[in-house]
DNA sequence: ATTTTAATTGACTGGTCAATCAACAAAACG
DNA sequence: CGTTTTGTTGATTGACCAGTCAATTAAAAT
């Protein structure tokens, strides 16, 4: 049943599936074939559009990349005040998906991809200077010296994006995470407690 | 040559070796007919001492821990002061092998196996609940809310070890990365600028 | 000196998987 | 209506690998 524009539904569908697969299994030991099963296709389809499994691993990071960077412009255009944008930003960090299991197993295995591949690296560093950079110009009126502040921001949110991921028991609390966040920030802009 | 006493000799050649190929290859993906051969026996070896690929790897994580417990201790035993004790703390996160780029890669891959293996993740538990309580610890005297200053320290060595470890160029800075949490430091505890 | 035990391996097995390719189906086009 | 384009797959290939096992060596114990 080839109609025509298939290509752009396949793709999406195989992202998604490559998403709910890492996250199903945790890591990136999963077979073209059961992305491609879950997709509803062969698993040659997946290599058609994709030509390896490389690619599509980097176009599903790709699209959660985008959709977080969505959020986050999103949040900023809705915010009056310099810290009201601070906290946009904390927020699209913490919530949309990226809690969501798959999306925390995809995070995990893009880490360790990003220390070998070199475009998963750049991919990584591209947000990694994007989230600073919003953070410092979002801080610049509010402290002394943003860009240690927005580096700390930027460092705090990985890693309560971790601890939380990876917790205990029950799900990852993003209240908690951004109140943590919250809280730095009182500190670092002087703001009364 | 069968020498009687080779089991540990063997044990700990084939745990480093473990750890320098995951650090080579950058994931989980070594065989471990590589780990044997940089270990200089057999993959049958292998499997005779640990069992299984798992079980390698696992026993190479408790190296990598006791390592950093040990530091920990250590750092602790000679602080004197409170302050010195957190300091100490990080430093021990900071310092040793933790930012060689095989432990690093170690860790990161932890993270992945934690999601899925239960071993993974009580070890990483107990890494986690240690740390915050010796923070928490230490940082009792020095605040009001020496859990949520715990919290958040641990919360920033763990950020500011992947934002470093994958940093854009040139070797971690672990200066700058433990002047980060001091300065934290200095704004939760109201030492002055 | 013989037996036991620890150390060690080569060879094998059963299975898995990424990637390729030739071929087929149906829509679009002229 | 025939041809081109687009979509799609089954079957295959070539390679790799974890884990097993039977066999070998030499030290240690009796």
């Amino acid at each position: 049943m080839p109609r025509v524009g298939m290509m752009a539904l396949r793709k999406d569908a195989l992202v998604n599936a490559t998403i709910g697969e890492i996250g199903r299994r945790g890591s990136l030991d999963v077979t073209v074939g059961q992305i491609a099963r879950t997709a509803g296709v062969s698993s040659a389809l997946a290599h058609h559009y994709f030509g390896s499994k490389d690619e599509l691993f980097l176009a599903a990071m790709r699209a959660i990349l985008s959709e977080f960077g969505a959020e986050a412009r999103r949040g900023l255009a809705a915010a009056g005040t310099p810290r009201a944008r601070l906290d946009a930003l904390v927020r699209a960090n913490f919530g949309g998906r990226n809690f969501q299991p798959e999306v925390v197993a995809a995070w995990l295995n893009f880490y360790v991809l990003a220390q070998t591949q070199p475009q998963a690296a750049r991919l990584l560093r591209v947000y990694q200077r994007r989230l600073v950079s919003n953070l410092t110009h979002a801080a610049r009126p509010l402290c002394a010296d943003p860009v240690a502040v927005a580096r700390t921001v930027a460092a705090l949110i990985d890693g309560l994006y971790i601890r939380h991921a990876l917790a205990d028991a029950g799900p990852p609390d993003a209240a908690a995470a951004m109140a943590t966040v919250a809280r730095y920030l009182d500190l670092a802009t002087g703001v009364a407690r």
